[in-house]
DNA sequence: GCAAAAGTGTTCACCGTACACCCATGC
DNA sequence: GCATGGGTGTACGGTGAACACTTTTGC
């Protein structure tokens, strides 16, 4: 069966850039390596054709695409930008709104780690050759990542619950490239009232065990409505 | 002649916000009424379905209906979002791709002007009810420029190319929504070297006429680049 | 005791903010 | 001379930025 327009019309797609921490707190990407052409075996951002059978928005079948392709369930995710030059993909006109996401690793790596040949983390500054635009994709999302940080809290999504500081300051310190004055970020963050106090202390490291941490979650909400100025 | 796909496909729109100033420095919205069903003699953003035909990018095609249907050309464009819900059409399914524009009104209302019944502006603060979701567009479009003036200037877009100080506060004002103080203002504007003194004054005025001064482009196009922080 | 990371204060410069009066012009 | 908007400076408080040493733990 075919389905039939009096006008032709561009084929709609979803991609994602899927932002993860690993256990060093580097900035990671989920790519998923194709097994079709075009661009067989290059690896690609998780995404897919809009499919209207399926009464889904375009934030549903992100959703549904980031679930089947890597396994990955109820994270934040937010629209990015939508590709449309004609030449993006060589068989015909795709339009691809591109969504980011930010994903607790430690709770949803489970499909991209054990079947790495599909899908697997990459570092942000050591990404392979992507298919069709999406280096441009991902270039575009690190570019958002940057700019929100500096005005929305972030890393309620990124990090386990519990975390220490160092790991909150090593996040900052991926998205934005840079190092951070160790004293100067925590006091920032102090005097935000984001953070609980967990009277508790990591175990299992070689060294003096650090504090554990976790977010206010009313207070940060409430600052992701409102915002801040978050210059470092 | 119809065309065939393998899938059923949303339809592909793009529908532009346009931002203009009237004399008064008030913030308006460029409207067209709609001449067909559904939502006839409703008003509506400027826009249409993308034209496979045409061979143009998303931005171009946004350009053409801004072109067409206003008469405006050569102007400040930037995506906003990509609307696809499914009921935003009652026709059928229709993604359309948001995108804002800044005009000079006194360089670019000649079609709006001359032909009101078709195409007119309105104050933001002002709007008739508009078809489609076509509110929610112009929100988000809002909040976006609230948001861009903070780090980026504008102004170049919207003002003429001469201009006194209390127009640009005044710009200023009517994109923030609140009232700004003029010294403060004013020296914010001057540390920042942007603008250039013409030694003119303003003329045709019932009082004291202003000094006119004019955007230095090379620092404006660098500080869009590089962004600033604008607090006010 | 030594390696490794945690934890902790102070000083300075800059900038955002609040605030009120005189000036130049047209009528 | 009066109405209208144009034009100007200062003081205070808050915050970003730079900077180094001691503490706690595991080995």
């Amino acid at each position: 069966m075919l389905y039939s327009y009096k006008y032709p019309r561009p084929a709609l797609s979803v991609d994602c850039v899927v932002f993860g921490l690993d256990d060093k707190e580097t900035l990671k990407i989920l790519l998923i390596q194709r097994r079709n052409s075009p661009f067989k075996d290059k690896w690609a951002l998780p995404g897919g054709f809009m499919r209207m059978d399926k009464d889904e928005s375009l934030e549903d079948a992100a959703r549904r695409e980031l679930h089947e392709e890597a396994g990955v369930e109820n994270i934040f995710l937010e629209q990015l930008y939508t590709f449309g030059s004609k030449n993006r993909d060589p068989r015909e006109w795709v339009a691809s709104v591109a969504y980011y996401a930010l994903v607790n690793l430690s709770e949803h790596s489970l499909r991209a780690a054990t079947d790495a040949s599909e899908a697997q983390w990459f570092s942000t500054t050591d990404l392979p050759d992507l298919a069709f635009d999406h280096q441009e994709i991902v270039d575009k999302a690190i570019e958002r990542l940057r700019n929100k940080v500096r005005y929305q809290p972030i890393g309620f999504e990124l990090l386990p619950k519990k975390f220490t500081f160092s790991q909150l300051q090593k996040l900052y310190e991926s998205i934005l490239g840079q190092k951070l004055d160790k004293r100067n970020f925590l006091r920032k963050f102090r005097s935000m009232d984001l953070l609980v106090d967990l009277n508790e202390v990591q175990g299992e490291v070689h060294h003096r065990p650090a504090k554990l941490y976790s977010f206010n979650e009313k207070k940060y909400e409430k600052l992701k409505e409102k915002g801040f100025n978050f210059e470092i």
